[in-house]
DNA sequence: CAGAGGTACAGGTATATACCTGTAATTGCC
DNA sequence: GGCAATTACAGGTATATACCTGTACCTCTG
């Protein structure tokens, strides 16, 4: 603990660093990456009930929510009921659509500047290893695996 | 922009990762991980100015003030006027050096556990890439060469 | 020394993030 | 079909984060 070199701290520090610099890129759109990155996740998934959108993120479900009310606000997608009463699914409105078709030459240029730091075998590293923290906990303490839940 | 691969994206997504899981490793102190990152960088430099330790932490100063904020009102440290009226000396209690202490090992097993998904090599890497992209945009427009700062 | 300009914060506002607790809707099991 | 358990969200609360504005204080220059 006397260098207390910590990996999470780096992380972070790295992730606040790289958004500001996409932020700044992203800043004529009044959107930030994550809002982007949400935008696009949904483009892809459409439509997309809330709960798969936030495994999909690996956002908390809550957390997922509330920024999707940020954007619908701003009339970029919708929030409709699903046939399961309690789902809500999101869709990318006409100017949801046409702000990521916007934003994307500018992404495109904060990924460049972002690429040219790292280099290409930089960023393919890079990409492997930020995917090996990504995992969620797979249960690693096996034992306690009559589980807190009834098996009666 | 078919994949929308976002380094920045994932860069956060791991980060969020990573911080679940050393804030459950720290659950029991009650401090997450930035504030454990932030009471033993005071630790290292105290007394110091909001606004240094601010540029330690790449921060933004208001940022960095709120979060002492909440250090503050749990007595893990302090807040006093400095030499320069304007500025305010951080420094830790003997409840937050003690809180430190008690943290260690917490975090020494969240570490450990972070580091068995990437191995000593991976890393290493990963530290050296991070590093890449915390550097604060130097001004890249030459220019303005002269600098705000005296060099008398 | 007095005013101009710069510096260090504090606080407003907005978003991102997570955990916890309620609530409504669905599913599963007699 | 009816009730218990589960599921999907909504909202409360708290923190992290940043930008912008205001204010007190310092410094430099005439």
């Amino acid at each position: 603990m006397d260098q207390f070199d910590c990996l999470c701290i780096r992380l972070r520090r790295a992730s606040r660093a790289l958004t500001r610099l996409y932020d700044e890129a992203l800043s004529e759109t009044g959107l930030n990456i994550a809002q982007l990155g949400l935008l696009f996740s949904v483009w892809q998934a459409q439509p997309i009930a809330i709960k798969a959108l936030a495994e999909k993120n690996q956002l908390d479900p809550s957390t997922l929510g509330r920024n999707l009310g940020v954007l619908e606000r701003r009339e970029l997608l919708t929030l409709s009921a699903g046939k399961d009463g309690r789902t809500r699914m999101v869709t990318l409105t006409q100017a949801g659509m046409g702000l990521l078709v916007r934003a994307a030459p500018l992404w495109e240029a904060a990924q460049t500047r972002a690429r040219e730091r790292l280099t290409a075998d930089g960023e393919r590293t890079l990409r492997a290893l930020l995917a090996l923290l990504e995992e969620d906990e797979p249960d690693l303490v096996a034992g306690s695996r009559e589980s807190p839940n009834e098996e009666s």
